[in-house]
DNA sequence: GTTCTGGCTGGAAACGCTTGCACATCCTGC
DNA sequence: GCAGGATGTGCAAGCGTTTCCAGCCAGAAC
C-alpha cells in the first residue's frame, strides 16, 4: 500500500540500514548517498511507520497529558501550550501528544489503575489533583517519566502557582477594600483532607481570613461544583444567609462568572453589594470585567513539556520544582465595601 | 523490563499464539485455558505493546481529530465528546485519540502537506474549515478514513449544523423585534470565497438581511478575529458608524461576549440600544445572559466518532451526511428596537 | 609496496506481537 | 468401529524498523 523503507532502499540503490541512517540524520553517511536517499524518499512519499520505529528502536517521543476534562478552559490552555512546545522542537517530527481525561475514565484513581499509558508514552504530564506516593510509584513502575502541573510531588519535576497564596491574595484584596465578611465557594473534598489545587485554595482563603481577622462564620464556605452553574447555585445560598457576605472569592473564574450573574439576578449589585474575585483569568474574564487572580496556563503547559523532556534526556538529574507567579487583576467586580453595609439591603 | 507475551505464555504454560487469542477474546480458546492465561497476565501486570500489535496486526483504533486550536471552547467540546464516545466502546481498550491543531502547524494546508497522521491513525475527524477535493484525496491516499464536522464534503461522512441557517435565524430574531439595521462580525475569508463555517454564517446573515429587506449597508459587516478581543474591537468600529446598528449578529459567542462588554463600556445599553445575538451557546453564555443560536458540540464530537467507526467497519457503505439542529436561546441581550431608535443617542 | 586507520555500507538479528496453517483430540452419527 | 467435523493448540512466518557487527575501500603513514 504505502511505501516502506525497502522501497526507498531499492530506489536509491542502497540497503535499508543506510536509508534508516540517512533519513534520521545520523553521521557516517556520505553526503551524496544521503542526498540520493532523501530524493528517493521524497519521490515515494515515504514516512517511517511509527509503530515499527518504536518497536525496533524503543524511541519515540510521545507524551500523555492527564487533565480533568478536555472541555474545561484550563485544560484546553494546558494542552495548547504543551502542543506548541512539542511542535517547536528541533526533532519536531514524530512527536505525539495524547490527552487522557481522568473525568471520562474512573477519575485519577481509575486512570492509574488501568494505566492506559503503559508502553505507549515516554512521559506523562499530570495536571489533575495530587498524586499519592503509591500512584507515583505506579507510574514509575510503568517506566514513564512524570511531570506535574498545578501541584508538586517530591520525586517528580513539576510546576504550579502557589494555589493557597492565590486565594489568600484574593482575600487580601477584599480586605483592603474594607470587607470584613468574605465568603468562599469551591469544591470540597469529601475524601478527607486532600491536597488538590482546590483544597489548597480553600486553605489559602481560610488563612487569609484568619490573618486579616475577618469573620470566621463557617457558613461563609459553600461547596460548589467547578462550573458557572455551580457558582450560580452556590451564590444563591450565600445570599440567603441572615447576614450575607459583602465579598466573595471563588475557586475559579467559571464559578465567579456564574455567581456574578446569579447575584445580579437576585437583586444584588456587583460590586455595590457584593464584590467578587475569581482565580485563573479565564479568556472571557476580561470581557465580563471580573477581578481575578490570573495565571498563565498556556505557558505552564509549555514549561511542563520542557521539564519533562529535560528530565527524560538528563536521566537522573535533580528534580526541578517551580512556582510560577500569579497576579491580581483588578477589574469591575470588586469595590470598596459600602459604609455600614455589613448587612446589605436585599 | 516489562512483561512480554512470552512471559505470560511461559507462566500459563501455553504458546504465545494462545495467549494472544485468549487475551483478545477470540473464539477457539478453551475456557479453562483462557482463565489460566488471564490469571497469568494479571499476575504479571501484562499489557500488550501497542506498537507491536499494530505492526503485526495492522489493527489499532486510533483516530486523529483536527481542530483549529486546542484552546478554543468549541474544540474542547468536540474533543470531549469524541473521547467519551471512544471510551464507551465495547472494545474500549486500545483506543487512542490524538488531537492535531491546525493552528499550531501551518494551518489546514500545512497540516495536509506534512500529513503527520500517516501510518498513525485509522481515521481522521476534521473539524476545521472546508476540505478541497485535492485535500480529501491526499487523506484518502494515506489510507485513512475521513469524517467531517461543521461542514460537509461529498465523498466523506460528516455532520454539521446548517451554518448559514443559524446566522439567518439570528437575523430573523432581531427583525422580529423590529430591528432594521443589523450588523455582522466575524472572520472574513481573504483567500477568495471559502466555504468555512464562518463564511457560511456570513452568507446566512446576508441572506437573512436581504430576505427581510433590512438595511444593506456594506459597512455593517466588520471583520473580526474569533475571540472576545476581536469582538470588542469590531463592535467599536460599528458604534463609530454615523448611523450605528441597533442589532448585531456575531459569528461566535466569544465574539459576542467581547462585543457586549465593549459596547457597554462605550456607553451603549445592551439590549436597550444594541441587541446582540451570538452563535454556539458557549458554556458561559447562559451566565452572561447572551441570546444565541445554540448547538450541541459535544454531541457532535460523539456522533462524528460513530460515523467514522461505522464507515471504517462497513467499508464501502454509503456516505452519511447529517444536519443537526440548532435552537434559538433568547436571553437578555436582545430586545425590541426602541421606537425611532435607528440612530441611538451616543 | 605494505600496513593501518577511519569513513561508509550491508547483512542480519532483534523488537513483541498477530495470524495462516497444520496438527492433535474429541465428539458426532452412521 | 470408523470417517468426518468441530474444537483447541502450537509453529513459524511475517510486520517495518533500528542497530550491532563485520567488511570494504580509500588514503595516510611507514
Amino acid at each position: 500500500m504505502s511505501a516502506t523503507i525497502e522501497d526507498v532502499a531499492g530506489r536509491a540503490g542502497v540497503s535499508v540500514a543506510t536509508v534508516s541512517r540517512a533519513l534520521r540524520g545520523l553521521p557516517n553517511v556520505a553526503p551524496s548517498t544521503r542526498e540520493r536517499v532523501t530524493a528517493a524518499a521524497r519521490d515515494l512519499h515515504y514516512v517511517a511507520d511509527p509503530a515499527a520505529s518504536r518497536l525496533a528502536g524503543g524511541r519515540g517521543l510521545s507524551v500523555g497529558i492527564v487533565v480533568a476534562s478536555l472541555a474545561r478552559w484550563y485544560d484546553g490552555q494546558l494542552l495548547a501550550g504543551a502542543e506548541a512546545e512539542l511542535l517547536g522542537l528541533d526533532s519536531a517530527a514524530g512527536y505525539e501528544l495524547l490527552p487522557f481525561s481522568s473525568g471520562a475514565i474512573g477519575g485519577l484513581d481509575g486512570f492509574l489503575e488501568a494505566r492506559p499509558f503503559r508502553k505507549r508514552v515516554e512521559g506523562l504530564i499530570v495536571a489533575d489533583g495530587p498524586l499519592s506516593d503509591g500512584q507515583v510509584d505506579r507510574i514509575a513502575e510503568a517506566g514513564v517519566a512524570l511531570t506535574t502541573v498545578g501541584f508538586l510531588h517530591e520525586v517528580a519535576p513539576g510546576l504550579t502557582i502557589d494555589q493557597a497564596a492565590a486565594a489568600t491574595s484574593g482575600v487580601a484584596h477584599l480586605r483592603a477594600l474594607g470587607h470584613r465578611r468574605v465568603a468562599w465557594m469551591g469544591p470540597v473534598d469529601h475524601h478527607g483532607l486532600g491536597f488538590t489545587p482546590s483544597a489548597e485554595r480553600l486553605r489559602g482563603y481560610l488563612a487569609g481570613r484568619e490573618e486579616g481577622g475577618l469573620d470566621a462564620d463557617p457558613g461563609l464556605v459553600v461547596p460548589a461544583e467547578l462550573s458557572p452553574r455551580g457558582g450560580a447555585e452556590a451564590v444563591r445560598r450565600l445570599l440567603e444567609l441572615p447576614t450575607p457576605p459583602t465579598g466573595l472569592v471563588a475557586c475559579s473564574d467559571e464559578l465567579a462568572i456564574g455567581a456574578m450573574q446569579a447575584a445580579r439576578d437576585a437583586g444584588f449589585r456587583v460590586p455595590g453589594e457584593l464584590s467578587i474575585v475569581g482565580i485563573d483569568d479565564h479568556d472571557v474574564s476580561e470581557y465580563v470585567g471580573l477581578t481575578t487572580i490570573g495565571q498563565d496556563v498556556r505557558a505552564q503547559g509549555a514549561r511542563a513539556v520542557q521539564l519533562l523532556l529535560a528530565y527524560l534526556s538528563e536521566g537522573t538529574a535533580e528534580v526541578v520544582h517551580e512556582i510560577v507567579p500569579t497576579r491580581l487583576l483588578v477589574r469591575r467586580t470588586t469595590g470598596p465595601v459600602r459604609p455600614g453595609a455589613t448587612s446589605p439591603t436585599p
